[in-house]
Parts: structure tokens; C-alpha cells; sequence
DNA sequence: AGCTAGAAGCTAGCATCATTAGCCAGCATG
DNA sequence: CATGCTGGCTAATGATGCTAGCTTCTAGCT
């Protein structure tokens, strides 16, 4: 019996293509193992198991959007960047469907985590994209969460099918940046009370 | 052998508590029957099979939600209204993780479906919260798909763990709340050349 | 009160999956 | 050429969802 000559990589990559097509939710073991032209539990020396492969896909996910946003921001700035940032992480979400799934919900065991070290790049455009807004330093978090959970929301929603979603979407899209940026530049300019509350 | 007099909500019911207790994903067949005291082919006389239980379970909880945040908001409007809603969805969700994991990602069959009827009332509060602002008619559709977009992506990324979160989680949901707040007053008073396109 | 029919429970059994154990073949190094 | 590691395989186990088919309880009718 030839040796199929795989790898981590490969499985992980072979992975995430079968998940974009068919789902996240329909990946598994053997179907990945059949996809690979290999039998199931010869998955098993390249990736510990399911989970870990549900990981490893997440993390691979993240690395590619970061890398995809952080292309697409590249000379822009203000709602420019804005727009353009959050239109990639779109693109890759509708592109991607089952690669973005992987990234909903799991927890990294810890700082070393390849998936925290992910979303730490992940953050890292929308921190350039942050920088071409006036935010008080004290804010900049508060203001990176706000950005990943609209666009995050957005994304998920629109990639499980929306409720009763489908038409208009690009426009209600381009609302919501256009939303996200009037708050951001509004939020600089105003300091009311409630930000000196805390 | 006594009759444990179960039925349909009964068993929905149990199955969403269990959910919330030990997470969406742990949620079985078999666990569901033993917290009923029952053996597991029995639940099949009161539900189709666990997608079925797992949809009656999401409408239940977008059943529930709506009616919290629509008490939530009694007798407020604009901005208090908003932050009452956006601080119910967020309670709801702490409290009901398992409820909640169950709405994610799921699309209605049809418009009949029970899920898209729960949803439909779910987005009733919020259109109650944006007639405390003053939006074009035609962009109401967009302000509603964006305060879902908004809220539920933050809760959902509480509620799985976040990322290197934790620590000043409530200050960013209010920075949040205030983003959107600003967002919506400042797309009533001006109205720039994007919005006329449409 | 007794009969009947359907509802609600049960046991047994099957299919699908993830996972482990243990074997064997190819390849690379001495 | 021997040797050992690596990557594939078969076989088997356990968990889980689900179906089939039997039995018993109970509601409702006569």
C-alpha cells in the first residue's frame, strides 16, 4: 500500500475545504478520511482527534481572515479602512462558511493557544483600522470588542441564513459600517458624562 | 410501569434547562431521558428526533427573550430603552447559555416555521426601541438587521468564552450600547448622499 | 362497570461515528 | 543489508441517534 504522503497541514487544509463545502456541521472523521483517499484512522496520526482538528481548522481560519483584512486595509485609513476591513472579513465569512464556523464558540486552553494567538492577529487590523479614528487610549479595547461583536454578529447571522434575511443584505451591510463609523467618529468628538463615570 | 405523563413542552422544557446547565453541546437524547426518568426511545413519542428538539428549543428560548426584553423596555424610549434591551438580551443569554447556543445558526424551513415566527417576535422590542429614534422608514429595516447584528454578536461572543476577554466585559457592553446609541441619533440628523441612493 | 383504542412506556436491535489497539509495509539511516 | 521509525491498515469498542414492535395504562364511550 502506497503512503499518501500527508501531513498536519495537508489534513487540516483538506479539512476546512470539505467543511467550506459541505458544512461544518457535516465534517467528520471519515469523510475527511475518504475526501483524503485514506482510511479513518489513519487520521488519527496526524491530528489527535476530532477536536483537535476543529481547532486546528479555527486557527487556520483566523490566520487567513487576519491576513485578508490586513491585506485589504493596506493605505487606507478612517472609514476607508473601515469599510474595507469589514467588507474582507464579509468576504471571507461568505467565501469561507465552514472554516468561520470552526472559530464560533471554543475556548483557547490557554495564552499559548495556537487559536488565541490567532485572534490576537486577527485583532490586529481592526487596530490599525481603530488608529485612524480620534479614541481615547482608555476606550481602545471597548472599541476593538464593539468592532468584533457588529461584524462578528453580522457575519454569523448572515452565514446561518438569517432569519428572515436574503434581500437588501449588501445595503444593510453598508448601513451598519456606515453606523459602526458614525459612533466611532461621534464618540471622539462628545465625552459626556458616562465616559467619566467609570 | 407508571406513566411519567410527560408531553411535548414538558420534555422541551427539561431538554433547554439541561442545555443550560451543561451546555447546548452536551445536550443528549440519552441525558435528556435520564434527567426525565425515562429511557431514551420514549422521548421519541413526544418529539421527532433531536433536531426537532433542538429547533423546539431555539423558539422557546427566542420566545422567552422577546418577552423579556419587551418587559425590559416598558414605558421607556430612546436611549433608555435601548440600553434596557441591549442589558435584557445580554442578561438572557448569561443566564440561558444553553437556550441561547440553541438559536444560533439555524435556518426556518419555511415562514410557518415555529422559528421564524419566534423570531419574528423577537424583532418586535427592537422595532418598539427604534421608534424612539428618528429613522427614515426605508432604513428602519437596516437599523433592525443592524441592532441584531450588534447585540447578538457581542452576546455570542460573551457566551462562548470570548478571547482574551474577561475583564471589563460590562464597561465594553455599555461602551457598545453608547456606539450604537450615537450611531442612531447621528444617521437621523444627517442625512448624507449614501442614504439618498436607494 | 366494562370495552376499546390510542397514547406512552419499554426492550432489542441497527447504523453511524469517534477512537483505540495492534499489526505490517515502506523508507531512511547506520 | 539490517534496523527502526513513520504512516498506513484491519479489527474492535463504546457512545449515540433512531426504528421496530410489544405491552400496559388510561380516557372515553356504551
Amino acid at each position: 500500500m502506497p503512503r499518501a504522503g500527508l501531513g498536519t497541514a495537508a489534513v487540516v487544509a483538506a479539512g476546512a475545504d470539505l467543511a467550506d463545502e459541505i458544512g461544518f456541521a457535516g465534517l467528520t472523521m471519515g469523510r475527511l478520511a475518504e475526501r483524503l483517499g485514506v482510511r479513518t484512522p489513519s487520521l488519527y496520526k496526524h491530528v489527535a482527534g476530532q477536536d483537535d482538528l476543529n481547532r486546528r481548522i479555527a486557527a487556520l481560519a483566523l490566520d487567513e481572515a487576519a491576513g485578508a483584512i490586513g491585506a485589504a486595509i493596506q493605505g487606507l485609513a478612517g472609514r476607508d479602512a473601515l469599510r474595507a476591513a469589514a467588507r474582507a472579513l464579509r468576504a471571507f465569512v461568505v467565501a469561507h462558511p465552514g472554516r468561520y464556523a470552526a472559530t464560533i464558540g471554543l475556548e483557547p486552553t490557554g495564552p499559548e493557544d495556537p487559536i488565541a494567538l490567532a485572534a490576537a492577529r486577527l485583532l490586529e487590523p481592526f487596530s490599525a483600522v481603530l488608529r485612524g479614528y480620534d479614541i481615547a487610549p482608555a476606550d481602545t479595547t471597548h472599541a476593538l470588542r464593539a468592532m468584533r461583536s457588529v461584524f462578528h454578529g453580522f457575519a454569523t447571522i448572515e452565514a446561518g441564513g438569517g432569519f428572515q434575511w436574503a434581500t437588501g443584505t449588501d445595503e444593510s451591510f453598508e448601513w451598519l459600517v456606515d453606523l459602526v463609523d458614525r459612533g466611532l467618529c461621534a464618540g471622539s468628538a462628545t465625552q459626556p458624562t458616562r465616559s467619566a463615570v467609570h
